[in-house]
RNA sequence: GGGCGCAUAGCUCAGCUGGUUCAGAGCACCUGCCUUACAAGCAGGGGGUCGGCGGUUCGAAUCCGUCUGCGCCCACCA
């Protein structure tokens, strides 16, 4: 049957899949055999496949692939995260285009809807992970938001509130006046944005509420907040703002008083020197405040408009406010000056909303404890970073931890389980019952009617930083008493974990959290941190830019082994990745290759009578000891997770050292047929080299393993063992250099004098080369006649030096030019040898360097005087002609 | 502003404890070939004072200092 050179995906990489599939080649379970685990670093349940994914996803398989080629129980959870956020404002979005509004729905409508959502979009990006080749056992599919899994959060959260980790507390938070929630501080983006200082005076009060010609001056970015000062504040070093000590200032417009006060917070060089302090807006103020005891006066709403405390511009968006308060300020006779002025501002990584910084009631989780036991998992090793330079940004990062805020003020996701009493006390307890008993027992004769749950739900990462235990044994977490069930106690811990960077002290910090507190041992034993996939131009791949590609697109177009050693290729631990399509050409390309040298293997005859040639033999011989010495090395790259140096290993391996080399030399010529042990050993490389490339470029070895050795329909390459490296003669692969080098300069003389490959040339050798070699020569360069010899004797030819051999073509050439090419030679040793003697002659130079160093000069002066001493009889006979 | 890191070929990167695996790989580029597996290919080839400047050393891409440029994290001077 005539096979198309064209290698065509779209026609074996759905099916495999749909092999795999069938007979169950993901599933594990429990038994004797070595785990090996990885759990997926769950992606958003509505989100689609962007490239990201495709290189974490594919650096998981690979990882996953090779374990269960090398026998381990190979077990990789799969599962989607609800994203509390993200998808709660998808949801809101999409309500939105259909006219409704998330306020006119009851939490329970809206949750229907939000469900129905996640029904319609949640399977999306689990069956684009198929389309990549992800080898996820797929019966293990988990869900952040799965009623187990959800109820092991609610214990959670009540195992670290009765340990009392868990408060409620005023505190500044971002509020995303647009989501209307609080974000962390890591969701939140600063950037640098053009905005004016506004230099205002603030009139010194005569003490009856009434304003004094002497006034002070301001200056500040955000003039709609004078309303909330409670206090201006100077440096208490500051020389010119002495005379201000005790006294009182009016707010301009509003004319309430307030009074200066003296903190150090205050830069004296920067503004005017005098801040005005407004706790209820400003982190810092908010500190201040503290300090002195200013009262608090919020005068902004949830929707960031001013509210009735603001007294003036009730009702306006901060941002008109602050247009209209600076004319205001203007005929008041306040403004004195506005600057242009660039200040980084916090905005919303969701909504892309201005951070409004507000106080309010959240829950946190105290981090101190929990931060110190993921600092020492990590410095102590048991948790390797890869690359490890991040360990000192993981370092600084528990060293300055802060609380963790919990409550996000969503639907989506885990509800606080606490419950208010009509008094304001609350309790925390799993469940509405419970929650009723230990209600009614400090509060006896109350209803359930009489209690009301609170309304926000909990973080994301509080449910994510379970996954290593809870997709296991979802009853673990929070129950300082369960034993963990089978699965949890063979899973866990997982071995690696594979995400990027920027969720570092996001999840895989907490992870390490929750598995110290709750199954004493750390969740994993490595953690290979990925870089950002970015676009050639170096921008990170994003929507609104367009630069991103469908990876969808990209499988359709090149097939899913293409892209994904396209990626890999050229991906290094912790590096950011800048994709270009040429990466999946050359994944295409390598493809192409793989397929073309299975055409060219499968159509070989074989001859049962035909004895081993010498060359083949010799061909063999080498490759399988290269072969060793490329799993060696591969084996090393895969330990030290250079994911990239181990694939590159493998691909010179098939394309240069078994298609350029091997298979050149023992293809028979046109129509004839090779000998029966060079056919067995060539099919064997071949399936070595298939398995090698199995864990990157899952589907074409899966179709190549079949095809080349019929009678394996009910079998799979996945569960082949990797080849391991036997014995190495690494100087026979030395040798065999030689042998390469030594073609590569016979067909660099016929280049030079003009000779068809054809035509055959007599060669003569002089040196060590190794006779064993002498037919790999013959082959690969057609010479007709080529023998070891002492001396050239006396007919005329080319002659060229490759190391330790000279090598002599016999040839009519002339004479005169062969003498000048043999001088220019000699001259370019002598040179040679006077920096070799020159290096020796220096006393610090053998003093100081090792001996192996010095012996090495010594062993290149001799060579180089014996180099010159043959030109040079070689130079005589040619001048005696 | 504080901390961490990076700078090697046009691009992406290797280069471990200073010295023969030290100036490398892949891609890109140039030249010649539609040679019987493969033009998505084959055979050749060009290309880098290892960011600048100092220092240590017999010897520095490698160690130290410094400058310049870049990246990331933390904090956000109103």
């Amino acid at each position: 049957m005539e096979i198309s050179s064209k290698y065509d995906p779209s026609q074996i990489e759905g099916k495999w899949y749909q092999w795999w599939l069938d007979n169950k080649c993901f599933h594990s379970e429990p038994d004797e055999r070595e785990p090996y685990t990885i759990v997926i670093p769950p992606p958003n349940v509505t989100g689609i496949l962007h490239m990201g994914h495709v290189l974490n996803i594919t650096l998981n398989d690979v990882l996953i692939r090779r374990a269960r080629m090398d026998g381990k129980n190979a077990c990789w959870v799969p599962g989607t995260d609800h994203a509390s956020i993200a998808t709660e404002s998808k949801v809101v979005a999409k309500l939105k285009a259909r006219g409704i509004s998330k306020e006119d729905l009851t939490r329970e409508e809206f949750l229907k809807y939000a469900w129905e959502w996640k029904e319609e979009h949640g399977g999306i990006i689990l069956n684009q992970l198929r389309k990549l080749g992800a080898s996820c056992d797929w019966d293990r599919t988990r869900f952040t938001m799965d009623p187990d899994l959800s109820d092991s959060v609610i214990r959670t959260f009540v195992y670290f509130y009765k340990k009392g980790l868990i408060y409620r507390g005023v505190r500044m938070v971002n509020w995303d006046p647009v989501g209307l929630t609080a974000v962390s501080d890591e969701e939140v983006i600063h950037r640098d944005t053009k905005s004016h200082f506004y230099h205002l005076r603030y009139y010194i009060s005569d003490g009856q509420g009434h304003p004094t010609d002497k006034y002070l001056v301001i200056a500040t970015t955000r003039p709609e907040t004078i309303m909330a000062d409670a206090a201006i504040s100077v440096n208490p070093a500051d020389e010119r703002y002495g005379w201000l000590k005790g006294k009182k200032v009016l707010i301009p417009l509003i004319n309430r008083e307030i009074p200066v006060i003296e903190d150090s917070y205050v830069e004296m060089d920067f503004g005017t020197g005098c801040l005005k302090v407004t706790p209820a807006h400003d982190v810092n103020d908010y500190e201040i405040g503290l300090r002195h005891n200013l009262p608090v006066i919020d005068i902004i709403d949830d929707h960031g408009r001013l509210n009735e405390n603001a007294v003036i511009l009730v009702g306006e968006d901060r941002l008109v406010a602050r247009k209209k308060i600076v004319k205001m300020l203007e005929e008041a006779g306040n403004l004195e000056k506005v600057e242009e002025y660039t200040s980084p501002v916090g905005y919303s990584e969701r909504t892309d909303a201005v951070i409004e910084p507000k106080l309010s009631t959240q829950w946190f989780l105290k981090m101190d404890q929990l931060a110190g036991m993921a600092l020492e998992s990590v410095e102590s090793g048991k948790v390797k970073l890869i690359p490890d330079k991040y360990r000192n940004t993981y370092r600084h990062w528990m060293e300055n931890v802060r609380d963790w805020c919990i409550s996000r003020q969503l639907w989506w996701g885990q509800r606080i389980p606490a419950w208010y009493l009509p008094d304001g006390r609350y309790v925390v307890e799993t469940d509405e019952n419970k929650a009723l008993a230990a209600a009614q027992a400090i509060m006896p004769g109350i209803t359930a009617g009489d209690l009301v749950q609170d309304e926000d739900v909990l973080d994301t990462w509080f449910s994510s930083w379970l996954w290593p235990i809870s997709v296991f044994d979802p009853s673990k977490p929070g129950d300082s008493k369960a034993e963990g069930n089978a699965d949890l106690k063979y899973y866990y811990p997982t071995n690696d974990l594979v995400t990027g960077p920027d969720i570092l002290f996001f999840w895989v910090a907490r992870m390490i959290m929750a598995g110290d507190e709750f199954m004493g041992e750390e969740p994993f034993r490595n953690v290979y941190l990925t870089g950002i996939v970015r676009d050639k131009l170096g921008r990170k791949m994003s929507k609104t830019l367009g630069n991103s590609p469908d990876p969808i697109d990209l499988i359709t177009e090149y097939g899913a082994d293409s892209v994904r050693i396209g990626m890999l290729l050229c991906s290094s631990a912790g590096n950011d990745i800048f994709y270009d399509v040429s990466q999946v050409e050359q994944g295409r390309n390598f493809c192409g290759k793989i397929w073309n040298s299975y055409r060219l293997v499968s159509g070989f005859n074989v001859d049962e009578a035909l004895p081993q040639s010498e060359a083949c033999a010799a061909a063999v011989k080498w490759f399988s000891n290269k072969l060793a010495q490329a799993i060696e090395t591969v084996e090393d790259h895969y330990s030290k997770f250079r994911i990239s140096d181990a694939l590159m290993t493998i691909y010179k391996l098939f394309w240069d050292d078994y298609c350029s080399w091997y298979l050149e030399l023992v293809k028979p010529g046109f129509g004839q047929a090779i000998d029966k042990a060079t056919f067995d050993a060539t099919i064997g490389f071949f399936e070595d080299l298939l398995k090698l490339i199995h864990p990157v470029m899952p589907f074409i070895t899966e179709e190549l393993w079949h095809a080349i050795r019929p009678g394996r329909e009910s079998d799979t390459i996945m569960y082949a063992p990797t080849p391991k490296a036997g014995a190495c003669d690494a100087a026979f692969i030395d040798a065999f250099e030689l042998a390469k080098e030594t073609v590569a300069g016979l067909r660099a003389v016929r280049n030079q004098k003009g000779i068809s490959p054809k035509e055959g040339l007599q060669v003569k050798v002089k040196g060590a080369f190794p006779a064993e070699l002498l037919p790999v020569v013959a082959k690969l360069s057609n010479t007709a006649s080529l023998e070891v010899c002492e001396d050239f004797g006396e007919a005329s030819g080319a002659s060229f030096m490759v190391r330790t051999v000279e090598v002599f073509v016999a040839l009519n050439v002339n004479v005169e030019e062969e003498i000048a090419k043999i001088e220019a030679q000699i001259e370019y040793q002598k040179s040679f040898l006077e920096g070799v003697r020159k290096k020796l002659s220096n006393e610090n130079f053998t003093a100081h360097a090792p001996e192996k160093v010095v012996a090495m000069e010594r062993k290149k002066e001799q060579d180089s005087l014996s180099k010159i001493e043959s030109l040079q009889s070689q130079l005589s006979a040619l001048k005696n002609k």
